[in-house]
DNA sequence: TTGCAGATCATCT
DNA sequence: GATGATCTGCAAG
């Protein structure tokens, strides 16, 4: 019988004006951010730990790379503080936050959080039990542990009652040990893969990779 | 611990 | 028809 966790919901969440910002500050922003999903009187979440900054048109791993828009992406172009949700490898869903500006198609990549809220919830989810280190260390995890899923594209980050919201813990992670390294899996993206736009909170055994593996 | 193959399908060319 | 902002299990070292 697993023991209920307390749901936590004081914290400040982001506004629009939070996510109005270039990729690569909101990516270092959000490292030490509580993300909560709610689903009904369930909610799950955690800690974000891992994120990638995808920086819009010039950026050749973007799904926006030369300005392009399909049904897929649309929701990057969007105003700052959308999700934009894709589904990927014929059974993964990847979570990102829009940001920039309307017509900006900017977004982050939410690549992994320390799961602190609605534990069996995620468990469940993920058809565990599974070791917690596993639980939320990448966006496919992630996606499948909160319930994300294509319905959600296009929905906006909003206050603590929103089934989708991040915000700042009333007690904040210590994020100064947060760093800078490449992003994963754009090796076809050239120059731009070598360029260090993904932040993880160093020695988190949270992370879908080390950040020197 | 590391590396590879297979799964599986929306999206784009 | 090819590909991918991934994950998993299994085999090899």
């Amino acid at each position: 019988m697993p023991t209920p966790e307390p749901v936590r919901t004081d914290f400040r969440p982001l506004t629009q004006a939070d996510f109005a910002v270039p990729a690569h500050l909101l990516a270092r922003r959000l490292i030490g951010c509580l993300l909560l999903v709610r689903d009904g009187p369930d909610v799950a979440g955690g800690i974000i730990v891992e994120t990638e900054a995808y920086l819009g048109i010039h950026d050749r791993a973007s799904h926006a790379f030369a300005g392009r828009r399909t049904a897929r992406n649309q929701s990057m172009y969007g105003p700052p503080g959308l999700a934009y949700v894709y589904f990927t490898y014929g059974m993964h869903h990847c979570l990102n936050v829009v940001c920039a500006d309307v017509n900006v198609p900017a977004a982050v990549l939410i690549r992994a959080i320390q799961p602190t809220v609605g534990l069996h919830l995620m468990q469940t989810r993920r058809q565990g039990p599974l070791p917690e280190r596993r639980l939320c260390a990448g966006p496919g995890r992630l996606c499948q542990a909160l319930g994300i899923s294509l319905v959600d594209d296009g929905r906006r980050f909003g206050g603590s009652r929103s089934r989708l919201s991040v915000g700042m813990p009333d007690v904040k992670m210590d994020n100064s040990r947060a760093i800078r390294t490449t992003r994963i899996g754009v090796d076809y993206a050239g120059s731009w893969a070598s360029r260090p736009l993904r932040w993880v909170l160093a020695g988190s055994p949270w992370l879908s990779r080390s950040p020197h593996s």
